[in-house]
DNA sequence: GCGACAG
DNA sequence: ATCTTGTCGC
């Protein structure tokens, strides 16, 4: 369990979680040192920001290692937004694996609307770190059992079920103040 | 005042 | 993110 104080703030979501999901691949590293990580997913964006540097670039940079970013929804910056082309860009995906890129007002690609499995809603899928948008694609894609893919929905339900034991079970005896939850994300 | 708003 | 009501598909 971790306490996390940082409010959320949209474009910020890094100076919130990064420290604790570094914690976590540390973790990994010196409790489990027979799993090597080869690639994280993040659920948040990578390039796809404001300034082209989300929480995917953050936790890439700070643990070397590649990093995928996985949004659920559209982060609308330079441009991109959820108006009516966009729903028909949407409505366009048919099947399981399509996509269209997300390119900015800029000109620049920040990442790509991924139909994964049979939902209608898309993931947005951005670099983080010493990956390309297309491999990136693929393997979110790869991975995908339901529409979120595997490795984020189980670190969400069991990080959920973690919560839920912590509060219906016996109360500890020297407590100290309220904490919050230990969030998602993570490898293979 | 109104729209936007990763998680 | 969280909450709530209702619907649809397997």
């Amino acid at each position: 369990m971790v306490a996390v104080s940082a409010p959320y703030v949209a474009g910020f979501l890094a100076f919130r979680e990064v420290p604790f999901l570094v914690e976590a691949v540390q973790r990994v590293q010196q409790e489990e040192p027979r799993l090597k990580p080869q690639v994280l997913l993040v659920d948040g964006n990578g390039l796809l920001h404001h300034r082209g540097f989300g929480v995917a670039c953050h936790l890439g940079v700070l643990t070397d290692l590649p990093c995928i970013g996985v949004a659920k929804n559209l982060l609308q910056v330079d441009g991109l937004a959820r108006d009516e082309l966009h729903r028909e860009q949407i409505r366009s995906l048919q099947r399981g694996g399509d996509t269209f890129p997300l390119t900015g007002t800029s000109g620049n690609v920040l990442g790509m609307a991924l139909r994964s499995c049979n939902s209608s809603k898309p993931l947005y899928i951005s670099v983080g770190h010493r990956v390309c948008l297309e491999t990136a694609v693929r393997l979110v894609q790869s991975c995908c059992r339901y529409r979120i893919p595997e490795p984020i929905r189980q670190a969400d339900i069991r990080s959920r079920e973690y919560i839920r034991k912590q509060m219906c079970s016996p109360v500890k005896v020297p407590s100290s103040g309220p904490e919050r939850k230990e969030k998602a994300e993570l490898d293979d």
